[in-house]
DNA sequence: TGACTTGATCTACCATACAAGTCCATACTA
DNA sequence: TAGTATGGACTTGTATGGTAGATCAAGTCA
């Protein structure tokens, strides 16, 4: 479990309690421990996390830059709502930066990083069947990042990261089945069948239906949980 | 002069310390007035804008999320220098997401703010003629900003301006002549003309041209300033 | 009754003090 | 002289006190 982390997605080790809060407070964000429209303050996560009330305001501060919380100056902070208007454009930055890598990829791709890719693929094959939701979830965000190291892209990726965040959280809404994994491996091996065949064309159509196929449920979710949206 | 705050693109006005720290910083970085390199410190910044040293280090830290600065704890901040590897990203992603923007503007353009585009565009041509750069480059912004926003992709834009600034520093280096404004503004109205006549292809063409421009003169600017680069 | 005032109690924001790591010049030692 | 400690002057990171603004409920006056 331990080697996944060497490949090109693998953050850093954080040692500063900001970066710690930060990373936790994100992740239990993105799992619904926090549940869009929850009322959180400097204080509450201070004493939650064991720091003070700077580190906490800190990431607050930067989760509020990629949208996750809403920053309201003198009142308060708060997980911010679903939006659909909100998702088309999550939805729109990532297809546009993306099929952006891919093509890219289709130009430039470091041959050692490739390498990797395939047993990041077998880890998904093997959590799909076995219906690993969180082996899945982790190591779909390596391929990704793993092109986009693999073509250059590694600060495109980092906005990337920035984004998908919110597809994540509506993600995690939806209760995967074996059988969307399974059509997620499937596209993830066009993906890279496209790359190492240099098809920009196939690479970029391959890339996009993928990306579609994530939210397909995001009506679903709005039906059912409408307390979550705006 | 003022009328022009009422675009779309206008930003609101920060009251908050930290947010005027973040903004001046940012903009006298833009403006070259910290040359890529500089060494950077939260107390000399909180002196020289005359705040604590609380807004001036998380104008810092936000500088260094958008990648303007460079903080190496315990050690100092810094003036990120200007890499070719990092510019050649800038420009894909800011192509990505402005044809992305476009592209959706040939579906959907809020007709107000179109209006609203025409009296920009006669503010550059008036610009172009007399040669101000300080009022070509911020409607230049405008314009861009409101595209994306008749398009309803404000959230995009916002991802927008972070890359943008990269691109800005550059272009601050290179004395802007006359001809090539008024390149600038030919190609805004082949943007606004193809967005007009709901040509995706051609908009995302005239897009894509239009940035291309921007940048064609680093080569020559990392011969003549090779110590602002890495 | 209803509009307004007031005050208690939240909040994020800012200022300041302290802690810990890094760098560098200087002094010391072999 | 070359190499190595060492102490001080930086830096960012963290903790905490205090302030202004927002909210809301109770009270007051018409």
């Amino acid at each position: 479990m331990d080697s996944i982390r060497m490949t090109a997605t693998a953050p850093k080790p954080v040692r500063s309690a900001t970066g710690a809060v930060t990373e936790q407070l994100r992740q239990a964000i993105i799992a619904m421990e926090f549940p869009p429209g929850t009322r959180l303050s400097e204080g509450e996560i201070a004493t939650r996390y064991d720091v003070s009330r700077q580190p906490a305001r800190e990431a607050l501060i930067s989760l509020s830059k990629i949208g996750l919380v809403q920053v309201l100056p003198q009142r308060g902070t708060l997980v911010t709502k679903i939006s659909t208007r909100h998702m088309m454009q999550v939805r729109i930055a990532r297809e546009a930066l993306e099929t952006a890598i891919v093509q890219r990829a289709c130009e430039r791709f470091d041959p050692v990083i490739r390498s990797s890719i395939d047993a990041i693929l077998e880890t998904q094959e093997r959590a799909a069947t076995d219906g690993d939701y969180l082996t899945i979830t982790q190591s779909d965000s390596q391929f990704h990042g793993a092109i986009a190291a693999a073509a250059d892209c590694e600060m495109i990726w980092q906005m990337v990261l920035d984004v998908k965040a919110h597809m994540d959280r509506v993600r995690h809404l939806t209760l995967q089945d074996r059988d969307s994994m399974r059509i997620l491996v499937r596209q993830h091996r066009a993906i890279i069948n496209a790359i190492d065949a240099r098809d920009p064309e196939q690479a970029e159509h391959a890339m996009r239906t993928h990306l579609l196929e994530i939210l397909k449920d995001l009506p679903r979710v709005l039906a059912e949980r409408a307390d979550y949206f705006e």
